[in-house]
DNA sequence: GTGAAAGCGCTAACAA
DNA sequence: TTGTTAGCGCTTTCAC
């Protein structure tokens, strides 16, 4: 006569992988001083310590931060959000951010609003399904629908690149009235009187230029005309835009442009067809993008510190995720008109 | 008299959101219906379908992908490894990658090789504690110690822009070699008997370097003579190569860059010097940037499909993640030469 | 087609 | 300082 066999216990077998209990099991502690050893060795012990630590080293213990994530609530995932990736504008901002939160070891997810058939909803969703501890958006417009899925998940947001009067959250950025009201000043300053713009379609644009159209006129200059580019800005397009802009406006004498690749693009028009630069037409674009400075002429341009922004927004999600409470949380984070060669 | 109380079970609460629980309550069945519904809809009947599928916009639950990652072993993350995603040359392939990475419902994460004091075996560990379910490397060198903890973690890796002879394990990209053997080629049979090479100090390059230096012999050319300049290549290294070039070579008839922007640098210090291209100078570059067609004048380029390198290696990674063995590991993406007008 | 039970690997809460 | 217990929210396994 057999005793009735206990039911079979069919545990799902792990992944395989070395976990904190082989740790814990090797160093001879339990499982939770292994994971204090490692997240807060100021607890244990020198000793556990110091057994815990080797045994890491001799099994090649690499913690698993899906299952701490979920544990703690605590994912160390950052979501940034641009246009697309592909344009040279946010590179320094995405760069700096990647890099500032690597070193306190939070890791970025990269999410493209511009790409095709991504409707934001369904970008939303991916991101909030990861749980980041935060999300940064950069260049982005966001849906009103889109602010109230962000704050219902309690998921502390960084808008950059601009100065909204209604933050969703927090915020380091500048004023795009300011650059526009400034470049005006500055080509008023050098005797510029016909002034136009090539921009981008894009709403930071925008509001750059209602204000050189409100300076201008506060001035006494006439109208500035405006030659709308696509988004993202490309050479090309800042070509095409000088050349419709002279034949349109033949007398303009300087153009202020929404990104240094489209001063690239009109500086190369200019030379395309025998137009001056500066002595027939000014020239200024907006970022200063590593290329600006060496450009022939050296390109006058709207310095925007990129990286600082970039660092500042990952400062501003780590002191939240640690629960330090953000004190001001609005950066303005500034701009300067670079005096160059071509204005 | 009171009974006794049963001990009180702090339950550690939820963080509050939306689960899988709640859908599933609501919706009438089980969790793991409700789990069902949502992951194989063909599973289950259409009325239980239905059910769920408003419970899931009735409440705005977003399922927890830490946690499914967690308990399926796939967490639909995939790590790209990047110099720096300042430099515009891997663009394309980012922006490819994450994007069609998105349309199958995986995400991307960003890491930077080249960051400031960022060893190679710190950027591993974040990037396998995220256990991704597949790994592009990405102009990246790697220590034979890295290949090793990369297989053994058993995530899928793809390496790009290469073709070497030993991959880890999938591979897409293009031989070095063979561009530059038809760079040579090329320019010699437009007539240019003096090449020089300025040349970003990556691996890639140097297998560039020394097929142009093979094969230039091998025509009966004189030696090459290569400026090295520092990655990521920059305007600006492109215009202190072309004067250290003159003055070291004067007679150089053709420059080969390492990249669209430091033909551009070379263009840029050509023009400010009074060097006529192409006449007096063909000049080439590497990449086909979305610039180099409308350059003054337009850049002859060696043209890399970025993109399609992505697409191919989000194809490879997905592909192993659901389970489809890849027939074929390497995949030459190839280049072309574009014949424009500055050589 | 649907469900109960168990567990993925980790950490919060409590107790000692 | 260390350990026990009970989950985090989901999916696997097995059973019906």
């Amino acid at each position: 006569m057999t005793t009735p066999e206990p039911p079979v216990r069919r545990a799902r077998r792990g992944s395989g992988a070395v976990t904190l209990h082989d740790v814990a099991k090797l160093a001879g502690v339990a499982p939770i001083t292994a994971s204090r050893a490692l997240n807060t060795p100021a607890q244990v012990s020198p000793e556990v310590l110091r057994k815990v630590t080797e045994a890491v080293s001799r099994i090649g213990y690499v913690p698993n931060r899906l299952a701490g994530g979920l544990a703690s609530a605590r994912s160390r995932l950052v979501a940034a959000v641009v246009p697309t990736i592909a344009g040279p504008v946010f590179l320094d901002t995405v760069q700096a951010l990647t890099g500032a939160l690597a070193e306190q070891g939070y890791q970025l997810m990269l999410g493209q609003s511009g790409y095709v058939d991504s409707r934001e909803d369904a970008l939303l969703e991916t991101i909030i399904g990861r749980r980041p501890d935060g999300i940064v958006l950069t260049g982005v417009m966001h849906s009103p629908e889109g602010r109230r899925r962000l704050l219902a998940a309690g998921i502390p947001v960084v808008e950059t690149w601009d100065l909204t009067p209604t933050p969703i959250d927090m915020l380091v950025g500048f004023s795009h009235v300011e650059v526009g009201r400034a470049v005006v000043r500055f080509l008023h300053g050098k005797g510029r009187r016909r002034l136009a713009m090539v921009a981008g379609d894009d709403e930071r644009s925008k509001q750059r230029q209602q204000a050189v159209h409100d300076s201008a006129r506060a001035l006494g200059l006439p109208a500035v005309p405006v030659i709308e580019v696509p988004a993202p800005t490309t050479l090309r397009s800042g070509r095409q835009a000088l050349s419709a802009l002279m034949a349109a406006h033949p007398h303009t004498d300087a153009v202020f442009c929404s990104s240094d690749l489209l001063a690239l693009g009109v500086m190369t028009e200019a030379r395309a067809s025998g137009i001056d630069i500066p002595a027939r037409l000014a020239v200024m674009g907006f970022g200063d993008l590593e290329f600006a400075a060496d450009l022939h002429p050296a390109l006058t341009t709207v310095r925007i510190d990129g990286n600082a922004i970039g660092r500042q927004a990952a400062r501003f999600i780590v002191d939240r995720a640690e629960g330090r409470e953000v004190a001001e949380r609005v950066v303005d984070i500034g701009f300067s008109i670079v005096e160059r060669d071509s204005a």
